[in-house]
DNA sequence: AGGGAAACCCGAACGC
DNA sequence: TGCGTTCGGGTTTCCC
């Protein structure tokens, strides 16, 4: 689902073309269609459908799962959740079941947001600022260098796999990458973020790194039926592998529930207790 | 502070 | 075949 490297593909394909759709730099704004009301998460209707018209598109962003269309006076944020998608195309072509918001330009080409669970939000602002106050460092972020994401785990005493990915600790990951990236740095998804070695968070930061930049490179994750074009889902060595054999070692791939979210590890590889004696457990 | 549960949604997958 | 139930994905909110 849209996690930082399916929004960045869709991010691409807005600023330069692709994905099927062109690049929408430069057009300008004639009319929008709000199909579903409560898809705009703040302000009112009526004030955004009216300044929004005739403002042009300057730049297509990305924070966290975040896009944000930077237009002349305004930014137009995309949060995508489950099964946001975006098309860009010509106004001839037929709307589809699940279109949220259709955003036409003036040069007869239309923007269309679709959602099929309406869990997806947009916020028109001035200042982006405000709505992503609250985010961690985005993950490629230099000044996130291992010592200091050493620090930050040792900060906070908690299972790992929702610590990475709540937002507010760092910005970017889901449930997939952040199950790949642990089986990658051989860390059980149960570990407590107080008990991760230095050079564990090394090897996690640099899998962190790892998997989102091979999602970017495969343009994201196809899987049910909600995220198009991408191929990552290919290169899954625990997501969905439950059941099967680990890659690495053999053992028989498990999934469990943390924190309400599907769990995917592999049992012999990441383990929870090390028995040798001297080593922390937990 | 941390963690669990529920809510928001829909369609696919499953069970009978 | 057809019906009802379960599941899952990201985030927020509420509660212990």
């Amino acid at each position: 689902m849209p996690e930082l490297p399916e929004v960045e593909t869709i991010r691409r394909a807005l600023q330069h073309g692709g994905r099927g759709g062109a690049a929408i730099i430069g057009w300008q704004v004639q009319r929008v269609d709000l199909l579903w009301d409560r898809l705009l998460a703040t302000g009112n209707k009526k004030g955004f459908l009216d300044e929004i018209n005739g403002q042009k598109v300057i730049a297509v962003n990305r924070r966290a799962k975040f896009l944000d269309l930077e237009f002349d006076r305004h930014h137009l944020i995309f949060h995508l959740r489950m099964s946001g998608d975006i098309r860009v195309e010509e106004n001839q072509h037929p709307f589809q079941k699940h279109d949220r918001m259709l955003l036409f330009f003036e040069n007869g080409f239309h923007l269309a947001f679709n959602d099929t669970r309406k869990f997806g939000r947009i916020w028109f602002v001035k200042d982006p600022q405000e709505i992503w106050a609250n985010l961690g460092p985005e993950p490629f972020d230099e000044t996130l260098t291992a010592s200091l994401f050493f620090d930050l785990l040792q900060r906070k005493k908690r299972k790992i796999k929702p610590l990475l990915m709540d937002q507010s600790f760092l910005a970017g990951l889901g449930n997939i990458y952040t199950d790949e990236a642990l089986f990658q740095a051989k860390i059980h998804p149960l570990r407590n973020s107080g008990s991760i070695s230095q050079l564990e968070a090394e090897n996690l930061l640099v899998a962190i790194r790892d998997q989102l930049s091979e999602g970017i490179k495969n343009n994201g994750s196809s899987i049910d039926w909600v995220y198009r074009g991408g191929n990552f889902q290919n290169t899954f060595q625990v997501y969905g592998k439950n059941g099967k054999e680990c890659s690495i070692c053999g053992t028989v791939i498990e999934k469990m529930q943390v924190g309400q979210r599907g769990t995917h590890f592999c049992p012999s590889c990441q383990v929870l207790f090390r028995l040798n004696p001297g080593i922390k457990e937990g």
